[in-house]
RNA sequence: GGUCCGGUAGCUCAACUGGAUAGAGCAUCAGCCUUCUAAGCUGACGGUUCCGAGUUCGACUCUCGGCCGGAUCACCA
């Protein structure tokens, strides 16, 4: 049953009836807090229909559909908006078709496919808040759309080839020792990145080194010896040298043992990986195909371009004259090669901060002038970046906040207040850090969630995430406390009970948890539709809060009337599930007891 | 300089895509544990929505012009 179509039908036929004429579309939005009632309708685009002023047109539709006698029980207006009172009777209706629902909010599979790429790195850095983000976001958007009944496919690129890892492969052969995370304990990514940043060091003393001899800073920097050993080693790559393959191949396995424990602990997940060493050869033919068909063209120095100026861009380049690709041609072949991979996908999502919203305006137009239709259908999901209280992060500066100590550090904070408010009682050792994790990274999952992707944002290590307030244990807490009821009441967690007893009245509290709960679906379809998880992490908060107002007000294990008490477990229980479901599409899972 | 994005309470963010008196949290202050978990609830304080025009019944939202911040405009990825 859903409320907002039946309403919506109603008063489509009241206009016509009334009116004469067939309705526009009608502007219906939820009741704001202080007028009474849940739905709204805009009375001012109709008065042109009525002939009326926007009061008058209220007051005759709402009669109208009062006298139906169905779902309006109530109504007001006030000032030309006509606020509606839906009956208690269909409001514990759809509860009862919620509870009857084993998985309310999952809508049935739609049959479509959709990819949603997602986290990327560069194999010559540990994962920073940065990638945090993007991560969690990706992560988030695909399990919305899975929730909204798309089959969805996670995937990412991993830039595994390049001159950033020949300069950790650099400085490691001159000062590794032989150095390997098993020997030395240290994680792998951390360990390769330590030598990444070991090349930095050296190339600047070296650089430096050479201007005192009288180079300028041009010469110095293609001069310096650690520079020229990592370009050799690209060379060496890229003709297929065993000992430089070997090497890279033993650097590159320490970085994906280290991501891996990293994504294990954000709880993020990948059905395939792309590595860019098997598809960046890959656009060259797509290329070569868009030249013969006329799409691209060729330059006297025999490099090969696109010409967007019709489309108010620049020309680009897809081939360099020596006929090597650049980082455009390799996401044109990485996209050809995952249509091939995933024939029914309809389109990609793209996860990748702002600063890239020319690439993908540009590859995306490529894409459709090569004549492929699913190119309307890819979508750059671009986030604003983390900054600091500092601004930027900056790896030169020592500022990046490392993914693997924040996510330590949230969980020891969380520990720490768990312990102090002394609510690990007659919980054992795994229990309690199994809550713990829970609790801290929901508390940062949230944090990152719950803003608008496309804006930036700040993020103070200093003052580390608080666990009170529009945050993500709140809204754990929140579930908790429903499960702590329902197991004094001796139900076991799967338990949907139906709603008895003929109690149509409810309370203004009841109703409405009950009206936000009914949102519910229609929230994941925004969310999709935006691809912004920040609508859910927002839903789910103002349910919470809502549930935590009934529960403060009104009892439920101690309702002595028996009707009642079943009535409010069971509108509590449904509450308990749908932010154990919302707050599962953002990645977040939620306790039994806090 | 061109293009794109952002600017909302002291701070961090919302505002159902043009609707009602712009809402939450944090911080500050004042209350609520002898009833289901106080990581909670109630109240107070806090606003020229960057500025200026325009469009209309109605503008944080749309248009134009400024101001501030960021990104981008590589044969880098």
């Amino acid at each position: 049953m859903n409320i907002d179509h039946l309403l919506r039908l109603e008063i489509e036929d009241a206009v016509a009836a009334l009116f004469g004429q067939a309705a526009p579309v009608l502007q219906i939005q939820p009741t704001n807090q202080e007028f009474e009632g849940s739905h709204t309708l805009v009375c001012f685009p109709l008065t042109k229909l009525s002939k009326k002023g926007p009061e008058e047109t209220g007051s005759v539709i709402g009669e109208k559909l009062v006298g139906n006698g169905k779902l309006v029980s109530k109504f007001n207006v006030v000032k030309g908006f006509l606020n509606l009172s839906i009956s208690d009777e269909a409001w514990v209706k759809v509860l009862a078709d919620m509870l009857a629902t084993a998985t309310y909010g999952q809508q049935a599979p739609n049959g479509k496919e959709i990819m949603v790429e997602y986290s990327s790195p560069n194999t010559n850095k540990p994962l920073h808040l940065g990638h945090l983000r993007n991560n969690f976001l990706g992560y988030s958007v695909a399990e919305i759309y899975r929730a909204v009944g798309y089959t969805v496919h996670k995937v990412q690129i991993i830039n595994d080839r390049g001159i950033h890892i020949c300069k950790s492969m650099a400085a490691w052969t001159l000062f590794g020792n032989g150095e390997t995370p098993e020997g030395s304990g240290l994680k792998g990514d951390k360990l390769v990145g330590k030598y990444y940043v070991e090349f930095d060091k050296a190339y600047k003393a070296q650089v430096k080194e050479l201007e005192g001899k009288g180079m300028t800073t041009e010469q110095a920097e293609k001069e310096a010896p650690i520079m020229k050993m990592a370009v050799d080693l690209l060379l060496k790559w890229e003709a297929r040298d065993p000992e430089t393959l070997k090497l890279w191949k033993m650097m590159n396995s320490w970085v994906y043992a280290g991501f891996d424990a990293t994504y294990r602990r954000m709880g993020v997940d990948f059905e395939k990986l792309y590595y860019e060493s098997d598809t960046y050869l890959l656009g060259k033919e797509e290329v070569m195909k868009g030249l013969a068909a006329g799409v691209f063209f060729r330059k006297d120095d025999g490099s090969v371009w696109v010409d967007l100026t019709g489309d108010g861009l620049d020309q680009k380049v897809l081939l360099r004259a020596d006929g090597t690709s650049v980082y455009m041609t390799q996401d044109i072949g990485t996209a050809m090669l995952r249509f091939r991979d995933f024939p029914k996908i309809e389109g990609q999502v793209y996860t990748v901060g702002n600063e890239q919203e020319y690439h993908f305006k540009v590859l995306f137009l490529i894409l459709g002038k090569l004549g492929y239709a699913w190119a309307k259908k890819c979508y750059h999901l671009s986030y604003g970046m983390v900054d600091l209280p500092s601004g930027k992060m900056k790896s030169r500066e020592g500022t990046v906040v490392d993914a693997d100590d924040l996510m330590e550090e949230m969980v020891s904070d969380a520990a720490a207040q768990t312990a102090e408010l002394g609510k690990t009682e007659g919980m054992s050792k795994e229990e309690v850090d199994t809550l713990t994790e829970m609790i801290g990274l929901g508390a940062l999952k949230y944090f990152l969630l719950k803003v608008d992707p496309k804006k930036r944002m700040l993020f103070d290590p200093s003052e580390s995430i608080s666990l009170q307030g529009h945050t993500g244990p709140f809204i754990q807490y929140t579930h908790a406390r429903i499960r702590g009821m329902l197991r004094k009441a001796n139900l076991t967690t799967g338990d949907r009970l139906p709603v008895t007893g003929d109690r149509w009245e409810l309370h203004e509290l009841e109703r409405n948890v009950i009206v936000r709960l009914s949102q519910f679906p229609s929230k994941l379809e925004d969310a999709a539709r935006e691809y912004s998880p920040a609508v859910i992490a927002n839903y789910i908060y103002t349910l919470a809060q809502d549930y935590n107002q009934f529960y403060q007000a009104i009892p439920v294990l101690n309702e002595p009337d028996s009707d009642r008490r079943a009535f409010r477990l069971a509108f509590s229980g449904a509450t308990a599930d749908v932010i154990r479901s919302g707050m599962r599409v953002l990645g977040i899972g939620v306790p039994d007891r806090m």
